[in-house]
DNA sequence: AGCACA
């Protein structure tokens, strides 16, 4: 009986999980899907997390202490408070993600502050006798988050959208007429089918995200029928993933 | 479940 109004939930804030903990540039995301590779995690945070405002920094390890766990550093406040509201709660890789402010300032912001001090001097536990197993991948690390970064942010705020709200005018001409496939367009050249997925399948009636290598940038979503992709397409509207707000209309038949 | 700075 407690779970009537759950449909509604998200748009207030009724589980606040982060009431003792004060704002913070960062957000603490758990229960995460623990078996999403941490690049591809990254990634796909980035890409839901942007429409918020700069990110500086995604973290995400995936050592035991650190698994299902996430990190996202905003260079601003606002831009957490409004991740933290507005994603609570959204439906990404099969978990409902579970947003707090960060318990600390991050290090990349403690930088810019000056505040920061180095590692050694908070470490709270040494590692005794670790065997340490230098294997950096700096490279798959940097070369994934550059290309997620790359992009200086300069959109206007308009990062009012909701996920679940309605997203509404930014209708272009519609020559297609309505149809139970759905045609993105201008999705970043990054954009993966998985990620994709993540944010069509929230939908009902949702079967499948088609790509076309040939083509960067756009997408075809199948639904079960029109009113299914309709829904759908009202409900994703303009989400911007990463710097583009995509552009849905009716595949042409 | 789990708050780091690979």
């Amino acid at each position: 009986m407690a779970e009537i109004n759950q449909g509604t939930d998200n748009l207030f804030q009724k589980n606040n999980i982060d009431n003792d903990i004060p704002p913070n540039n960062t957000i603490y995301i758990n229960k995460l899907n623990e078996k999403i590779k941490i690049e591809e995690l990254k990634k796909s945070l980035y890409a839901v997390f942007s429409q918020f405002g700069k990110i500086l920094e995604v973290l995400a390890f995936k050592t035991l202490k650190h698994k299902g766990q996430a990190w996202v550093v905003f260079e601003d406040v606002s831009s957490a408070t409004n991740a933290v509201r507005q994603m609570q709660g959204f439906p990404f890789y099969n978990n409902d993600l579970r947003i707090q402010y960060a318990k600390t300032k991050s290090d990349i912001i403690a930088k810019a502050d000056g505040t920061f001090v180095p590692r050694e001097k908070r470490k709270r536990h040494e590692e005794k006798g670790k065997k340490r197993k230098e294997q950096h991948d700096p490279n798959q690390a940097a070369a994934a988050l550059n290309s997620a970064y790359a992009g200086a942010y300069s959109a206007p705020p308009l990062s009012q959208i909701p996920y679940p709200g309605g997203a509404k005018s930014m209708i272009p001409e519609a020559p297609a007429p309505p149809n139970n496939i759905l045609f993105v367009q201008n999705l970043p050249h990054e954009t993966t089918p998985m990620m994709l997925q993540m944010l069509f399948c929230q939908f009902p009636g949702f079967k499948e995200v088609r790509m076309v290598e040939a083509k960067p940038g756009i997408a075809f979503v199948e639904y079960g029928d029109e009113l299914q992709s309709t829904v759908a397409m009202q409900g994703l509207q303009g989400f911007k993933i990463v710097q583009n707000q995509m552009l849905i209309t009716y595949a042409k038949k």
